[in-house]
RNA sequence: GGCCAGUUGGUGAAGUGGCUUAACACACCGCCCUUUCACGGCGGCAUUCAUGGAUUCGAAUUCCAUACUGGUCACCA
C-alpha cells in the first residue's frame, strides 16, 4: 500500500489541495515592509496584563507599517474553551481600545479575506495539509494509548534517557502501511504524528527579534499533528494558519521559546516561510505566599485582569502607557520628553525590549494613571467620573449629574494649569476627596480634623467673627487673602508665618492657623485643594450653613 | 534530569571596551517653597553591575566556568 492510498483511506473527504489553499489565501497586497501580526489566544477567559502587553505591541507594529493586525482564536482545545469565552477577548480588546483589522468578532461573525479566524472552524484545512503530509510519507497516524505514552516516558526518566516520541521510542513510526489500514478498518483509535526527520546531534538556529540569535538540537520528535478529536494541536494549526493569514511577526511569550525548532521544522516540511518570532518577557509578580517570583496570574492576582482596571477606573491609556514603559526601555524617558504625545507617536523597536521577565508594579502604572489624569480638562474629568460612577457608584452619579456645572468647576480646581495638581489616581478616588463638596454628603457624624487651634469656642469665635466682619463673596483672591490677614490681627494672631516664627510669644497664631480653622469647618478635612476656590464654589448660603454647623454645636 | 533563556539599587531600567567616581523614572527619606495638601525646587538612596577566573594598559560591557531565577520537555495553548 502506498503512502497516498493511505492519506486517501484517512482523508477521504479531503479533495482540496494545498495548492488550492496558496490561491484562496494569496499572498497580501502591502507595501513592502508592512508588518501583518495577530493576537492569538485561546479562550479560557479574560484577556490577562501578559497578553495585553504583547497585544499592543502587535497593534503598533503593522500601525508603523501599514500593515495588518488580526484577531485569531485558538481554540483546538475545547476542554479549556471557557462559556462566552469569545466575546470576553472581543469586548477586552473594544474596553481597550485595541482595534482589529480583521478577524473574529464574535462566535459566528467576523471580517477579513483570511478567515475563518476561529481555529475550530478550520478543520478540514488542517486535515488536507495533514493528508498531504501523510501521502508524502512525512506524517503517520499513531495508535499509542496514553497509557502507553506513559509508560515510556516513566522508563525514559528512569533511565535518564531524554524524554519524548523519537527514535525507537516511537513505536508506530515504522509500522507498514497494511498494518496501519487494517488496524484503522477496526476502528482502533488514533492520531497523527510527524515523521520527523530532524537529528538531535544537529543544530538550527534562528534569529528572535527581542533575543537574538539561539541555537537550539535540532528538532526529532514526532509531535502530534492531529489529536483522536480531529482537531490540531498548536504547533502544527500555528505553521498553516501563520502562513496562510501571511502573518509576518509573531511575538508570544516565551513559553514558546523552546517550541521554536518544531515550528522551524513545520514550516521547513510545509514549504512554508518562516515568520519572524518575537519571544518576550513574561510579566511577573511575587507571590505572596511563597515569596518566589511566577507569573502574573488570571486566577490569583486581581491586578492581571483588565476588569479591575475598569472596576478602579483606571483609564485605559494609562495602563497602556504602563505597558509600554515595560515594552521599550526608551519609552518612559520619551514620555516625559513628549508628555503630550500619543503613543502612536512613538516608534516601537524590538531591541529595546528586554528580555528578562519583569515585575508588575502597579505603584508605577498608578503615578502614570495619576500623571495622565492631572493632564486631562475638566470636563474630561467630570464626563469619564460620570461614565465611572454610572457603572459603580451610584449615589456618587447621581450628584455629578444633579450638579454638573458645580462639578466641572469642582474639577477645575487647579487644573488646566502647566503644573497641575495630582490628587487622583483613579476614577474610583475621587468621591473619597470631594464627597464634603456635597451637601447630600456632608451628614452625620462628621469628624472635624482641627489642627493647632481646637478649642471650641476660639474656633466658634473665629467664624462668627469672619462671617461677621471679613468675609465677601466677591472679593478676589488676593483681597480675600488680606481680610485673612486683618481677621488674624484683629484677633491675636500674626499677619505673616514669618512674623510668628520671629516672635512666637506675641501671637496667638498665625494666619495659617486661622485659615486651617476655615478649611476644616467648611470640609472638615485638614487637606484640601485651594481654599479660596473651595469658598468661591460655596457660595455665601452654602457656606455660612457650614460655619453655623459648627457655631451651633 | 535534558534543553533554552535570563541575572545592573526596593521596582522598571540606561549602558554594546575608556566620556560611568553606573543615566532616567517609580517608591522611599531629608530639606526648601507654601495659609493645608498637592505641585515645584534641591539633596540622599548600587564604591558597584550574581560569583570566580581569563583577555586587555583599561570590563557592567568580550570569553570560560559556577551559582541562582524563569521557561519547556502533553492527544494544553
Amino acid at each position: 500500500m502506498t503512502d497516498k492510498e493511505l492519506a486517501e483511506l484517512i482523508f477521504p473527504n479531503i479533495t482540496k489541495t494545498p495548492e488550492d489553499y496558496e490561491k484562496i489565501y494569496p499572498e497580501r497586497k502591502l507595501e513592502s515592509g508592512a508588518a501583518v501580526s495577530r493576537f492569538a489566544p485561546s479562550p479560557t477567559g479574560f484577556v490577562h496584563m501578559g497578553s495585553l502587553l504583547t497585544t499592543v505591541i502587535e497593534r503598533k507594529i503593522p500601525d508603523e507599517t501599514n500593515g495588518v493586525f488580526y484577531l485569531r482564536i485558538e481554540d483546538t482545545d475545547q476542554k479549556r474553551s471557557v462559556e462566552n469565552g469569545i466575546k470576553g477577548i472581543v469586548d477586552d480588546l473594544k474596553n481597550f481600545e485595541i482595534k482589529i483589522d480583521e478577524g473574529a468578532l464574535g462566535e459566528d461573525e467576523e471580517i477579513g479575506d483570511y478567515g475563518p479566524y476561529i481555529q475550530s472552524k478550520r478543520k478540514e484545512i488542517y486535515e488536507c495539509y495533514a493528508k498531504d503530509l501523510i501521502s508524502k510519507g512525512l506524517a503517520y497516524p499513531c495508535f499509542c494509548t496514553p497509557e502507553e505514552l506513559d509508560e515510556t516516558r516513566n522508563l525514559q526518566e528512569l533511565n535518564k534517557e531524554r524524554i519524548g516520541y523519537y527514535g525507537s521510542f516511537a513505536k508506530c513510526r515504522n509500522l507498514s502501511n497494511e498494518e496501519r489500514a487494517e488496524r484503522i478498518k477496526n476502528g482502533e483509535p488514533y492520531i497523527i504524528r510527524l515523521k520527523s526527520p530532524g537529528n538531535y546531534e544537529n543544530k538550527v538556529m534562528f534569529n528572535d527579534l527581542v533575543r537574538g540569535k539561539i541555537v537550539f538540537p535540532e528538532n526529532d520528535l514526532d509531535v502530534v499533528l492531529i489529536k483522536s478529536d480531529g482537531l490540531p494541536i498548536y504547533h502544527f494549526a500555528h505553521a498553516i494558519d501563520d502562513h496562510l493569514m501571511r502573518t509576518t511577526h509573531v511575538l508570544r511569550g516565551e513559553e514558546w521559546l523552546s517550541s521554536v525548532p518544531v515550528h522551524i521544522q513545520l514550516f521547513k516540511i510545509l514549504g512554508f516561510e518562516l515568520p519572524q518570532y518575537a519571544h518576550l518577557g513574561l510579566v511577573m509578580k511575587i507571590d505572596e505566599e511563597t515569596g518566589a517570583k511566577r507569573k502574573l496570574s488570571k486566577r490569583k492576582d486581581k491586578e492581571a485582569a483588565v476588569s479591575f482596571y475598569h472596576e478602579q477606573g483606571i483609564p485605559v491609556e494609562a495602563v497602556k502607557l504602563y505597558l509600554m514603559t515595560i515594552g521599550n526601555s526608551n519609552f518612559e524617558e520619551w514620555l516625559n520628553q513628549n508628555p503630550d504625545a500619543s503613543i502612536n507617536d512613538f516608534k516601537f523597536n524590538f531591541k529595546k525590549m528586554s528580555a528578562s521577565g519583569s515585575l508588575f508594579d502597579l505603584e508605577k502604572l498608578i503615578n502614570i494613571s495619576r500623571n495622565y489624569i492631572s493632564r486631562l480638562k475638566a470636563q474630561e474629568v467630570y464626563e469619564r467620573a460620570l461614565k465611572h460612577s454610572k457603572e459603580f457608584d451610584t449615589e456618587f452619579y447621581e450628584l455629578l449629574t444633579k450638579y454638573k456645572d458645580y462639578c466641572v468647576n469642582m474639577f477645575n480646581i487647579e487644573r488646566e494649569q502647566k503644573k497641575p495638581r495630582k490628587d487622583y489616581a483613579m476614577f474610583s478616588e475621587i468621591k473619597g476627596y470631594t464627597w464634603y463638596m456635597f451637601d447630600e454628603l456632608f451628614t452625620g457624624d462628621i469628624n472635624y480634623e482641627f489642627q493647632s487651634i481646637n478649642d471650641l469656642e476660639e474656633i466658634k469665635n473665629i467664624l462668627k467673627v469672619y462671617l461677621e466682619k471679613y468675609y465677601n463673596e466677591e472679593d478676589d483672591e488676593q483681597t480675600w487673602f488680606e481680610r485673612l490677614k486683618d481677621l488674624s490681627e484683629e484677633l491675636g494672631y500674626a499677619r505673616e508665618v514669618k512674623e510668628y516664627k520671629e516672635n512666637p510669644d506675641n501671637y496667638k497664631g498665625h494666619v495659617g492657623d486661622i485659615s486651617m480653622v476655615l478649611r476644616v469647618a467648611l470640609s472638615s478635612k485638614s487637606m484640601t485643594p485651594n481654599l479660596y476656590q473651595i469658598m468661591k464654589l460655596f457660595g455665601r448660603e452654602r457656606l455660612t450653613n457650614r460655619f453655623n454647623l459648627v457655631i451651633n454645636k
